[in-house]
RNA sequence: GCCCGGGUGGCGGAAUUGGUAGACGCAGCGGACUUAAAAUCCGCUGUCCGCAAGGACGUGCCGGUUCGAGUCCGGCCCCGGGCACCA
């Protein structure tokens, strides 16, 4: 009888093996092909949870089987530490947020080497940490000398109540989560990236980055939303300036019939002047949080303004509104209004009784009733004049030149992309850099007097930031005139150190630059992968950082991620696991009572890594007895005794479809898990092989030659996904060297060669048969053995035969 | 509202390039072992008809292309993610 599998000794035993050795600790060798294979890095949150045991898994998975494939790997975990959830817990339970997460990094830690990660922790970055976020503080003084970062008023959620900024999660149904007073838009002084600098860049680098999920790349696109449109100067009555307006379809400009402007527009400001009822209007209007989800799901309102605008073509008046739809910060925070061929615009028109005109007409000459029916396709001009007949892209051409020429427009590209506003009025996050004084405005704070540490010790109370009531903080001379002068007291987004963190692995030691000349060993990262909710911000903003830490000349690289892996979430009763919904499952309970190789085995195998994973508790009892058959499998084998040396040459037809099996699934796990990211369908294959070895009880000597190919192959195979138990079989059966340092079997073609190969018989497309034909017959010779089956002649007999179509090694489809 | 995914047995999922729908696992049922239970092992398991051989139906809904559609096209429905201050 063997040994029982008793995962708590077979893991502890692993680990310490892998601990001693340094096994995972690597140092550049320019002399071996690197893969630098890296996870979205956690939030300090208390505890590991379901979503990050699955994405650490995943690239664990995929660092152990590169490493297999001779590549020199590094696989670095880091602290994304800064954030609200440390100053909620302080609010509420009075720790200081530094203390809370320092907490909860060591318990996290310790989780990870529960769960026997590839990590080399010698690289281990925290973003809390002075000596990490002084570089991104360093980088942003760069950037404000290379001018690309500026500060401008922008608009935040604000609670009246609490007299403090609110994130848009805090913001529930149009309240503050605490106060529950309606949320105001409110305008302050904030920090700008200038991302929009390097749009086209990001947006025409996507072409050329096959190793992203399409999916993503077209979120992207879309986020980045480059359009070509024109601009257009409307003259306005009683207005010095025309007010100008962004449109990508001056092809219906005949079919204005009304304008509508932001809430903060100025021309609403001014009509609000003396009229009540549109000032009221616009202060409805901010009574809203800022989401944009917020601003397109509600209601469409709007107030005529009671002036009008001059139509530059046909000189007709245009009224002007005021609308609740229309954004102060995409174009120029006015819309020209067609309301025959812009769905919003058409219920807009509706509602309030506004004209509607048709001037587009259906390219193949279907008539349109436009009063019934928005049109928004491209098509043919009508009811435009000198422009009637053309079709789009004529129109287009020839209304920009006539404004061109006129010097009352030009073409011009849009993005929907905006800048990135960087500052949070928050305390737990990395200060930035900057000295506001009364002579010199915004100074930069000098290399030198980086970095600009936060203090730790502070009472986090939940209404504004501390740092404003700590004048030893606040209170500096002006790094200029030496004036006395005051800190900036808000901080970074906390996505500012999550932009370049991947980067800063490579050297995390370097205390003279943000990046030294390890970075160019390392990047870019090879394997990236995380969540797909990160598949725009978190992504995006890395791809930015990186050009501009290019552009500093720290790095080549301009793609910080070569290849992407998006995994979906763990969801449990049909939603993400969170902490905010309350319904998360620890993976610590499940990891004392099966193991960690259970536990990983289970989230490999129980959906694809890009969907959606729907937890639930049965199954991973399934992964647990499928470990302890497979330790048996070994244990049993290895105890009756060294298995005789393979002879392919004298094996029964019975050994050689065992070992056909055994070559064929090698080939087909590598495949799985090298090119298509495809753990769960390895895993079967896996047990298939497995219930193939226990079907076969074959105890003659080659048989047990076969078996023990058989099991090695699986041991090797399922080492990334389910290392200890591997590490210790891989001893048991005989070898000296740590599996650890393993290459990855190879398939033996001759092993897979068939004699014959069992075809599927259709007749009009309906399976009627299956027939064993020669390996490498013809087509004719294909279909006599079809033709013979008997139960193909019940359907064919009789019959006129029209067409028959093999598919070599599939299939003979018998159209009758 | 806009952008991106997903929908296949009782359940998680498989079907890789348009070619055998349901691999692998869970749950269930039957059996072996056991005083018994657990564990383990063996068999069956999409629905319907049939003693069987076999047949009909079947991949969210409606329609189309094709010798052949889970897969491609058009139109819907439902669920999930993102929407710039959650990370």
């Amino acid at each position: 009888m063997s040994t029982p599998y008793k995962p708590e000794i077979v893991e502890a035993k692993a680990q310490s093996y892998w601990q001693k050795a340094r096994s995972f600790e690597v140092t550049e060798d320019p002399a071996r092909e690197k893969f630098y294979c890296l996870t979205m890095f956690p939030y300090p949150s208390g505890k590991l949870h379901m979503g990050h045991v699955r994405v650490f898994t995943i690239s664990d998975v995929i660092a152990r089987y590169q490493r297999m494939q001779g590549k020199h790997v590094l696989q670095p975990m880091g602290w994304d530490a800064f954030g609200m959830p440390a100053e909620n817990a302080a609010i509420k339970h009075g720790v200081p947020p530094a203390q809370w997460t320092y907490r909860n990094i060591e318990e996290m830690r310790g989780q990870l080497d529960r769960l026997g990660y590839a990590y080399d922790w010698s690289r281990e970055v925290t973003t809390c940490r002075p000596e990490y976020y002084r570089w991104e503080q360093w980088l942003f003084t760069k950037m404000f000398e290379k001018g690309l970062v500026y500060r401008k008023n922008s608009v935040v959620n604000w609670d009246p109540v609490d007299q403090t900024v609110l994130a848009n999660e805090q913001v529930i149904d149009g309240r503050g989560w605490r106060s529950d007073a309606l949320v105001e838009r409110r305008e302050i002084p904030q920090w700008f990236m200038k991302t929009t600098a390097y749009a086209d860049e990001l947006l025409d680098e996507l072409d050329r980055m096959p190793g992203w999920p399409e999916p993503v790349k077209t979120m992207q696109r879309n986020w980045i939303g480059r359009s070509e449109g024109v601009e257009l100067a409307f003259d306005v009555e009683g207005e010095d300036e025309p007010l100008t307006v962004y449109t990508t379809r001056p092809d219906t400009l005949f079919g204005v019939t009304y304008m509508a402007v932001a809430a903060e527009h100025p021309l609403a400001a001014k009509a609000a002047q003396d009229n009540p009822g549109i000032a009221a209007f616009i202060e409805e209007c901010l009574q809203t949080g800022a989401a944009e989800a917020t601003l397109e799901t509600m209601e469409k309102k709007g107030m005529p303004l009671g002036i009008s605008a001059v139509h530059p073509l046909t000189g007709e008046a245009v009224p002007l509104w005021v609308a609740n739809f229309v954004l102060m910060s995409y174009g120029t925070g006015a819309v020209m209004a067609v309301p025959g061929h812009d769905e919003r615009d058409w219920e807009f028109a509706k509602k309030h009784g506004i004209e509607i005109r048709q001037v587009i007409a259906p390219a193949d000459g279907t008539e349109i009733d436009i009063q019934e029916q928005v049109y928004v396709d491209k098509g043919v001009l009508v009811n435009s004049g000198d422009y009637d007949g053309m079709d789009y892209d004529a129109a287009f051409n020839a209304i920009a030149d006539h404004f061109e020429q006129s010097g009352r427009g030009r073409r011009t590209v849009n993005y929907r992309l905006r800048d990135w506003g960087v500052s949070r009025q928050r305390y737990w996050g990395a200060p930035i850099p900057i000295i506001y004084c009364d002579d010199c405005d915004a100074v930069p704070v000098p290399e030198e007097d980086l970095p600009v540490v936060l203090p730790e010790d502070v009472q986090v109370t939940g209404t504004g930031s501390p740092l404003k009531d700590m004048p030893e903080f606040v209170d500096v001379d002006c790094p200029r005139c030496g004036k006395a002068a005051r800190r900036e007291t808000d901080t970074f987004d906390t996505f500012v150190e999550s932009s370049w963190y991947f980067a800063r692995y490579a050297c995390p030691d370097s205390d003279d630059a943000m990046l030294d000349e390890r970075a160019a060993y390392w990047t870019p990262v090879d394997q990236y992968t995380g969540g797909i909710e990160h598949a725009i911000l978190h992504l995006l903003y890395s791809r930015f950082f990186q050009r501009v830490m290019r552009d500093v000349g720290l790095t080549d690289v301009s793609e910080p991620f070569t290849n992407l892996l998006t995994q979906g979430m763990v969801l449990k009763d049909g939603a993400k696991m969170s902490k905010n919904k309350g319904n998360v499952v620890d993976p610590q309970e499940l990891i004392d009572k099966y193991g960690a190789d259970t536990v990983r085995l289970f989230m490999m195998f129980a959906a694809p890594p890009e969907q959606s994973l729907e937890w639930s508790d049965d199954g991973v009892q399934g992964c647990y007895r499928f470990l302890k058959r497979f330790w048996h499998a070994v244990t049993e084998h290895v105890d009756a005794g060294r298995a005789a040396a393979l002879d392919v040459e004298a094996l029964t037809d019975e050994q050689k479809a065992l070992r056909r099996k055994t070559h064929q699934t090698i080939g087909k796990i590598g495949d799985d898990i090298g090119r298509r990211s495809s753990f769960n369908t390895a895993i079967a294959a896996a047990m298939e092989l497995l219930n193939a070895v226990n079907r076969a009880d074959d105890a003659s000597e080659q048989g047990r030659a076969v078996e023990r190919e058989a099991l090695e192959a699986v041991v090797l195979m399922l080492s990334p996904m389910t290392p200890h138990i591997c590490h210790t079989l891989w001893s048991a059966l005989g070898h000296e060297t740590s599996l650890v340092d393993e290459r990855w079997p190879t398939v033996d073609d001759a092993a897979l060669e068939l004699d014959t190969v069992e075809l599927v018989v259709q007749v009009n497309g309906k399976l009627r048969g299956r027939v064993a034909v020669p390996a490498g017959a013809g087509k004719d010779v294909v279909e006599q053995y079809a033709l013979a089956d008997e139960n193909v002649q019940r359907f064919v007999a009789g019959k006129a035969l029209r067409k028959v179509i093999v598919v070599p090694g599939r299939l003979v489809n018998i159209v009758v």
